[in-house]
DNA sequence: TTGTAAGCGTTATCAG
DNA sequence: CTGATAACGCTTACAA
């Protein structure tokens, strides 16, 4: 393989000098018209294409953002994630970012890597996702002046009202509420929820979503929610439970497509196929067993994040605190009618 | 935030040149103990880190790997390539190697890609997985002597036999041919399989490992062969035919956990939870509704892949085709009972 | 063993 | 609008 053409090649063959080059590259509109074009054809017929590291080492920006590749296969839902980075590349390579991933098995591990990474200058910024309470990446990102963004709201009650950094997040209520709304549309007197025990914001929310909706049609919600873990076969049994009752409902909101697999296994154990479900999250398994879910929209969520960390028209991340304006977004999902 | 330290800095706090201190990073063997040390205690001091990009720009290599990110969900077995990607990151940062994720809709959108990276010096090698027949992928990195390794084996005619490049892949026979054994053992007479109509690669491979198993133990598989696309409905009703027959299989192994879900889910709604199902990738799915499936240990698959790249206990991508032995590594799947 | 010098390919600065 | 010069931070000869 032949040495790679520089600029200085680019130029000889040109006939100009390698900064007009750069110029041509970087601000096409401070070199007249002609010489521009001629610039321009002499990188395409060698074919040039400038080196990365090159430019990352004098602009001093490596334009690569950092995510992390979630160890938890995070069960049938984790297919979310996988969803939202692949989204993240495409919409950072339309901006002229590249993705770089990272693992870690704990936030400590994580930190380090951020570290790692921030200072070997291999990223400008980082998204983070699967936030928690009291998470302290944040707080270290902030205390050291590194941009990022995070996909999941901030759970600890100071940041709520006035988060400290920009995040994206899914309205979760806007969810349930549109799944509800759903199955009231198709006929459904007694709709459930099937959601989380410990009182989770996300399980809150997609709580919420539901409760209100119930309450809008003057319907009552007593009785018709429903608590287990995040785990197929616990939901499976109780939701047969339930559905065994005097007053079963007929028709069931849940929290994820795994409390929805489970119900839906419940119900067809029972001969009850005509039970509503609505999941959340519209895996590949509610396509499958053709159950209604509430899907992310990754693609939004993915443009979204690019927006707060880089502004919404420029190529580069805001390095500059010049606009600290943590901002925030809220997708509202789309229920996928089955 | 202050300014990054540098060589300098450091070869000035620890009264040496900035050689001694590169030495110290690159051939720690090359300096004298004492003199090491103080270095060491200086790079610790200031927190010193090297710039990845300097680094990168001086020994032209990136240190970096780059793979696509598969744009089709895949359905329920999609979760096997994130895991995989997962383990290769993980692996590659043993290493010293970080991974880089691509996008592309189309084999020539990605060959885009592929130039773009190794041409910005981006990556030194790739990682291809997904390959099929006729791929144009292989043929443009060979021809560009680009390094790379394929998750998947080669499957044009002349490669087979002596194939141009490294790849690894997941014994499939071997897989079915456990799950065969395992059906066997608990005591199924009638063992079926349900694979995919076109011959693909892959699904002849996951077949043979049954019909093998089955002739090794006198038993007869006529019959027993089921054909159906990857699709949990038409698995679902494909089975729920099969099931319904006079002479009904006790046991059946599937190519993926899809078809598995569906024969699972047939011989659910036929009140028939007594059928044996093995699925193929043990996907979530598989746990959530507890049927045994081969796992294709994505962890090993990644570590065999850096092997081959990179020779087994090197740092840096082989660029030199000094060793061009295009080796190869089938990896024995091992199979989750449940 | 350590230091000196050069250069990787790019862009910023500033003179023409 | 164009061109010379000087970094960016690092490593690799080669010389001391």
């Amino acid at each position: 393989m032949p040495r790679l053409p520089t600029v200085t090649d680019v130029a000889r063959a040109a006939g100009v000098s390698r900064q007009t080059v750069s110029n041509v590259l970087n601000s096409p509109e401070v070199v007249r018209p002609d010489t521009r074009e001629r610039v321009e054809r002499a990188i395409e017929a060698l074919g040039y294409r400038p080196h990365a590291s090159a430019r990352r080492l004098r602009t001093r920006r490596s334009s690569t953002i950092g995510i992390r590749l979630d160890p938890f296969a995070n069960g049938i839902s984790g297919a979310v994630l996988d969803r939202y980075v692949h989204a993240l590349t495409e919409r950072a390579a339309e901006r002229g970012l590249r993705v770089l991933l990272y693992t870690a098995r704990s936030p400590e591990e994580e930190i380090e890597q951020l570290r790692s990474l921030i200072e070997g200058a291999d990223v400008d910024a980082f998204v983070l996702t699967s936030t928690f309470r009291g998470d302290p990446r944040t707080g270290w990102l902030l205390e050291h002046d590194v941009p990022f963004a995070t996909f999941g709201r901030p759970w600890d009650e100071d940041d709520v009202g006035t988060p400290r950094y920009p995040w994206v997040d899914v309205d979760g209520a806007a969810g349930t509420a549109a799944a509800t709304e759903y199955a009231l549309e198709q006929g459904a007197r007694r709709v459930g929820f099937l959601g989380w025990p410990a009182s989770s914001g996300t399980g809150d929310d997609r709580e919420r979503g539901w409760r209100e909706t119930l309450q809008a049609h003057g319907v009552p919600a007593d009785g018709l929610r429903y608590t287990v873990e995040e785990d197929v076969p616990q939901a499976r049994r109780a939701m047969t439970r339930v559905l065994s009752r005097d007053d079963p409902p007929d028709a069931v909101v849940c929290a994820s497509d795994s409390l929805a697999l489970g119900a839906h296994l419940a119900a067809s154990d029972l001969g009850r196929s005509n039970l509503l479900v609505v999941g959340f999250d519209n895996t590949p398994v509610a396509d499958a067993l053709g159950f209604a879910s509430v899907e992310q929209l990754p693609d939004q969520i993915a443009a979204g994040t690019l927006d707060l960390l880089m502004g919404s028209r420029s190529r580069a991340v805001d390095r500059a605190r010049a606009a600290p304006r943590p901002a925030h977004l809220l997708v509202t999902p789309r229920l996928v009618r089955r």
